[in-house]
DNA sequence: TCTGGGGTCCTAGGACCC
DNA sequence: TCTGGGGTCCTAGGACCC
């Protein structure tokens, strides 16, 4: 098999270290040092760790209510997690990192993959290195770089870069730094499991085939595992191989579906609770429907009980509504949603969870059907203008300040949100305050 | 008492059509 | 006894990602 040494293009992974955790602590540096997790929607369980929170054993999704004790024996802090935060510091650190290459996919908050096409005669090690350095003196977050030549083994190289002892005092990993044996050795240590594109399933059936590392699976037979597995596993075994088989996306690819859901606080029965959170949810992804200039061709209704409790009786209905033209007007998603409640309730069951989701997305300006709409041009027209008020009220003011009476005014179901931190950067209240 | 939310893609199988 | 075959579309389920 031929390796790839040194190929006319590069990738390289760019991710925050235990993100979340290193936006908290920018603004509050009392954090440092100690063990902090950052918990789900609802309060619900640790979505990051800080290094002392790991060491201390708190596995990645553990429950807060499992871990509590812990963290307080260990002076740790628990904190709800505070999206316009980490998605304010998300830009700032994207646009940091934008001038490292000509080429960026924002892949998700906390990690970006640089091309790199024409820079053969670089030493992408430094420029990596410069990278790092400039995004912790701008924004205040520590960041890992992976570097191979498909976006597979830039991710493999980010892995090592943050875990393996001899990369994790730089935060860089060149792959094209290592001799041809010197990767096979690195490889050979991380599981197969860590594998971008390997969940615990297939590294469980992986397993199973005597395939248990990263360099395991970089051997295997690809037509072979595409039989038994899919094209995916086919596709990431060539990539490991250094052929580069998933391209870098630098524009969003159109958006197939908008689902708003959430657990309960508690759990719900009755149903003009679950009315008014419906009809919260389909506001909500109303609003970034249209933000995203689409209207809806159908919507989707679900109700969840809670499965964690045993012996409780179990239910998870779900309906499709289709609209006879495709909408994105707030009452008519809302109305819908109020239906589609109608037709999957029952009674006796204690709800956890409701959701929607709206699906068969077109451009707004795609208008089909419009025939048999009452009402005609002038009407649509006032309404979208209405819409438009409605949204630009709330991003201005704060969502939720002007809402349909339809989604409540308690909201006695709404999240548990107990330990959050201040908008210390979207916020004039919550800016931080130096004293000295 | 307490266990997140929001996405994508692939495959198998059934319906339907000629 | 014996009961076509191939293409397309849709959906549900299962896997993955952060």
């Amino acid at each position: 098999m031929p390796h790839p040494r040194r190929l006319p293009q590069q990738y390289a992974l760019v991710d925050g270290n235990n993100f979340f955790v290193s936006c908290e602590r920018v603004f509050d540096p009392g954090l440092e040092g100690r063990p902090v997790v950052v918990l789900s929607n609802n309060d619900g369980c640790a979505v990051a760790r800080s290094d002392e929170a790991k060491a201390l054993g708190i596995r990645m999704g553990a429950p807060y209510f499992q871990i509590r004790e812990l963290l307080a024996r260990h002076g740790g802090v628990a904190l709800s997690s505070n999206y316009v935060l980490y998605g304010d510091m998300s830009r700032r650190m994207m646009s940091v990192v934008a001038h490292y290459s000509p080429e960026q996919e924002v892949y998700s908050i906390d990690e970006c993959f640089l091309r790199f096409a024409g820079f053969g005669h670089w030493d992408l090690t430094a420029h990596a290195r410069r990278l790092r350095a400039q995004v912790r003196q701008w924004t205040g977050i520590p960041v890992g770089v992976g570097i191979g030549p498909s976006k597979t083994l830039a991710k493999l190289a980010n892995h090592l870069a943050k875990k393996h002892p001899d990369f994790r005092e730089g935060g860089v990993c060149n792959l094209q730094d290592l001799a041809p044996w010197h990767q096979i050795r690195y490889l050979s240590e991380v599981d197969v499991g860590e594998v971008w594109g390997v969940g615990p399933r297939w590294a469980a059936r992986l397993g199973e085939l005597g395939i248990h590392s990263a360099q395991d699976l970089r051997q295997a037979d690809p037509e072979t595992l595409r039989r038994r597995f899919s094209v995916v596993l086919e596709r990431t075994i060539r990539e490991l191989n250094g052929l580069s088989c998933i391209p870098l996306e630098e524009a969003p690819p159109a958006r197939q579906q908008i689902i708003a859901s959430r657990s309960f606080g508690h759990p719900v029965i009755a149903k003009a609770e679950l009315l008014e959170a419906v009809s919260t949810y389909a506001a909500r992804a109303a609003v970034r429907l249209r933000r995203d200039g689409l209207a809806a061709g159908a919507i989707q209704v679900y109700l969840a009980t809670n499965p964690f409790i045993p012996g409780e009786p179990q239910y998870h209905p779900a309906t499709l509504l289709g609209f006879a033209a495709p909408t994105a007007d707030t009452a008519r998603l809302i109305q819908a949603a109020r239906a589609g409640l109608g037709r999957i309730f029952k009674p006796g069951y204690r709800y956890k969870k409701a959701g929607v989701m709206l699906v068969d997305l077109l451009p707004a300006g795609v208008r089909q059907g419009e025939l048999f709409e009452v009402g005609g041009e002038p009407r649509q027209e006032r309404r979208g203008r209405l819409l438009e008020a409605l949204d630009s009220l709330n991003a201005r003011m704060g969502r939720g300040t002007l809402r349909f009476a339809a989604e409540g005014v308690a909201q006695s179901w709404g999240m548990r949100r107990e330990r959050l931190t201040a908008g210390y950067t979207t916020d004039w209240d919550g800016l931080a305050v130096a004293r000295g």
